[in-house]
Parts: structure tokens; C-alpha cells; sequence
DNA sequence: GCGACAG
DNA sequence: ATCTTGTCGC
């Protein structure tokens, strides 16, 4: 079931809000990727306390962009680690209103469920759009790992310690051989396999997936 | 109390 | 994220 609610929130009730959500993230389904036909990345470039979002849908193995949307509104919530969707939610689903085609999965700049509560703007936002969803972190937020063998596909679990048992809550990914590595963990509708598997199989050249790279360049040049 | 801390 | 040129390396 899709999610809904007002953004302008206090960082506490924004905290409370992640808590109860939480709970309705769905990470055992996983991605269906032998229908992969469409990929959008996600992405928000900040300028003078104006946001501006893209979401652009690549055609899949090709990465061709199919379409890319943006949307532009003042920059409210504060960047707080912790609470970044509070931040870039709002013109996130502004610009993803016009879209005409229907993703098979998004590709968020930043985490899934590797966040303090479990509820990264991949998983956030998926729950929104009840759809697939994988962040994609450059640096690191969340959980325990150890440095991944510098090879291509090469990774490390993130692990967060409980009583009795290690939860893995995403991956440490190497997507270019001796190459910093990326963050990835699933958002909603997706396992932290398949979140893995679908960002290898959109990267290439690049340490960023081809989705995110389109997005970040419609979201930048502003 | 101290260190960590997506974009 | 953003401020910013050249430069080291495959």
C-alpha cells in the first residue's frame, strides 16, 4: 500500500514519522530482473536554497534516456543526516507527477534501508510510489563492513549487530576495480541481492550507475 | 562525554 | 550538496 503525508515536519516528528514507516518497507521481494525494460535514476541538485529534482527513465541493457522529468521549489527541511527524504521528498514527487512511462525500478542517490531507522530515501520514497526501489549511496551512513577486494562486483557486507544475530541491511559494492566503492542497499520492493544485481548490471564505465549519472546531469545543469 | 554523520 | 584548476594516471 502506497504512503502519504505532509513534509512539513519538525526533524522530531520527522524521526517519529521514519519509525512508524519503517515497519511497511517490504525487502523480500526481489526485483524482477528478467522483465528489466525500464531504469530511472533519481536526483537533487540544491542552488541558492532552490531544489531541483530529475527522475530519468533509461531504456534497459541500452541506457538510452526514454524520458526525464525535473521539477523546481524552495529548499525548506535542512540538511540532517538521518533525514535527507525530508529534504529532497517534496520535489522528488513533484517532478515524478509528470512522468508518463512506468519504471521497473528507481535508482535513488543515497540509501535504502542502510539508514539509522531503517528508512533511507529509497526506502521512503518506494513506499510513496509503491514501487521498486535500490539507493545508491557515494559515502558511508549506516551499518558495519569492511573494505571490499578491489575487483569489479567485489563486496562486503553492511551488518548492524543484534542479540543474538547479524542483520544485513545492504552492501558494500565495488562496481570499478580499484575504485572507491558504493553504498548500496534496497529501498522497498526489492532484496539486497537483487539491489545489488540490478546496480552492476546498469554500471559499466562509470563508478555510478548509468540512471543516477543522467540524473544527476539533468538535475545539475541548471 | 566522544565520535559519526546519505546529499 | 556546493565552492573550484590543474593535474596525476590508466
Amino acid at each position: 500500500m502506497p504512503v502519504q503525508h505532509r513534509w512539513d515536519l519538525m526533524p522530531a516528528q520527522a524521526i517519529a514519522l521514519q519509525k512508524e514507516l519503517a515497519g511497511q518497507v517490504d525487502t523480500t521481494t526481489p526485483i524482477n530482473l528478467n522483465h528489466l525494460k525500464l531504469v530511472a535514476g533519481v536526483d537533487v541538485s540544491v542552488k541558492n536554497n532552490i531544489s531541483h529534482a530529475a527522475v530519468v527513465v533509461m531504456s534497459y541493457p541500452e541506457f538510452e534516456i526514454l524520458e526525464a522529468v525535473t521539477a523546481t521549489m524552495p529548499t525548506k527541511f535542512p540538511y540532517i543526516p538521518g533525514l535527507l527524504s525530508f529534504r529532497e521528498g517534496e520535489v522528488i514527487l513533484e517532478a515524478h507527477k509528470q512522468l508518463q512511462l512506468t519504471p521497473d525500478v528507481y535508482i535513488f542517490d543515497g540509501m535504502g534501508i542502510a539508514h539509522p531507522r531503517r528508512l533511507g530515501i529509497a526506502a521512503h520514497m518506494g513506499l510513496w510510489l509503491d514501487r521498486p526501489t535500490v539507493g545508491c549511496g557515494k559515502t558511508h551512513l549506516y551499518g558495519k563492513y569492511t573494505e571490499p577486494a578491489a575487483e569489479r562486483g567485489s563486496m562486503s557486507p553492511l551488518t548492524v549487530q543484534h542479540k543474538e544475530h547479524t542483520e544485513i541491511i545492504g552492501m558494500v559494492l565495488r562496481t570499478r576495480p580499484n575504485v572507491k566503492p558504493v553504498y548500496i542497499s534496497p529501498g522497498n520492493h526489492a532484496t539486497v541481492e537483487s539491489a545489488v544485481e540490478l546496480i552492476l548490471r546498469c554500471t559499466s564505465r562509470y563508478r555510478l550507475p548509468e540512471p543516477i549519472r543522467a540524473a544527476h546531469n539533468t538535475a545539475g545543469q541548471f
